[in-house]
DNA sequence: CTTAAAATATACCAATTGGTATATTTTTAA
DNA sequence: TTAAAAATATACCAATTGGTATATTTTAAG
């Protein structure tokens, strides 16, 4: 059975999340925190040692969705040629998907931990390996089932998907316009006609 | 001749910029300012109005100084597809370049100030959309003078460009590993090489 | 229903926040 | 050299910061 406490840990991430996204680390205060989810600092600091703690369980909350998400709309598929062309269009309802908490958090975490704060860099760079490394994968099983072209590099592949993918979130949020996300979406899968499929 | 006034405005502007740029503007203190600069508060506050203003301005020197840095680099061609060239040319460096003062003002302050702060967002904006018109209007040239291919769209393929840098910028501070960059100017010129190139 | 434990609230702390009024120093032009 | 103006320093302000010790309430098992 899940305790009262598990319950309240995962409502005050879940409220909170989006606030660290948002706002990021140094801008978001306890009051903000207290606020927003109408708990006092008694009830906040029960449950994390402290905001550090609080805004990395938020990041890793917000990552799990997220890739849990990427994952299933990924499953659709069998064929790695087709699991890429899910994932650009899996991208290309982010920005509505990722405004529920607060914008990317690879992107919004990444810069704003950046000199700022070494813990919660740690974890996105641990994130941003984690998806090329498992998108390289993709690429990888299509090349051994023939799918994709065999002088390609997967890693090197897998990285200039994923920073076109985080360019245009960048260009997307800052401009407020999705054109960027569409248009890089449709770029991939371009390069992926003409540059993997064998 | 210049004035006492305006030499200290330029040398808390120069000292500011890489603070605000590295720690974005709410967790940039006036204690901060105030230490780096070796001056007190009432030096800051008769040279600006408030930390906003401060913030705005040091924004606008770095980026000042970017474009300079750019329009320079690019006027070593007369040639729009050289031009093209020049550009990627001179971010393969901007890491290095752009340490100076604490990163790329238009990544950290764009992803700092969305949500945070209209003023700075609205800078950052505009100056993105100044730097797209400018590489639209080279493209755009290159066409005219049968350099660059007629099919394409001048302005979307200075947004792919420009998203793509960005992109790349990103990953290479926030993995601190150079290879985005390096390979990301590969890529486009590869495609300034295969879809631009008349 | 009782009671120990878990969860939450209250009240407080020193330190720091952005900002300002005023005093002092430095610059500049006559 | 002097005096007005410009620049900078000092001393202060109320509000807010992250965090904690303790009191109170709520939960859950016997």
């Amino acid at each position: 059975m899940t305790s009262k406490g598990a319950l309240t840990k995962q409502y005050i991430l879940e409220t909170v999340a989006p606030i660290f996204n948002k706002n990021g680390y140094a801008a978001t205060s306890l009051q903000d925190i207290t606020k927003a989810t109408g708990l006092t600092k008694g009830a906040i600091y029960g449950n994390f040692k402290n905001k550090e703690e609080l805004a990395v369980a938020a990041f890793k909350f917000m990552i799990k969705k997220l890739l849990k998400n990427i994952g299933n709309h990924m499953d659709l598929s069998r064929s790695p040629l087709q699991k890429l062309f899910l994932i650009t269009d899996f991208y290309r309802n982010y920005y509505s998907f990722s405004k529920e908490f607060g914008g990317c958090p690879v992107l919004n975490i990444g810069v704003d931990a950046n000199n700022q704060n070494t813990l919660l860099l740690a974890q996105v760079r641990s994130v941003i390996e984690k998806i090329q490394k498992q998108l390289a994968e993709v690429i990888e099983y299509g090349i051994s089932i023939q799918e994709i072209k065999s002088n390609i590099d997967p890693l090197q592949y897998a990285k200039r998907i994923d920073t076109m993918i985080q360019g245009a979130i960048f260009m997307t949020y800052t401009l407020d316009d999705e054109f960027y996300m569409k248009d890089t979406m449709n770029q991939i899968d371009q390069m992926i006609h003409q540059e993997l499929k064998l």
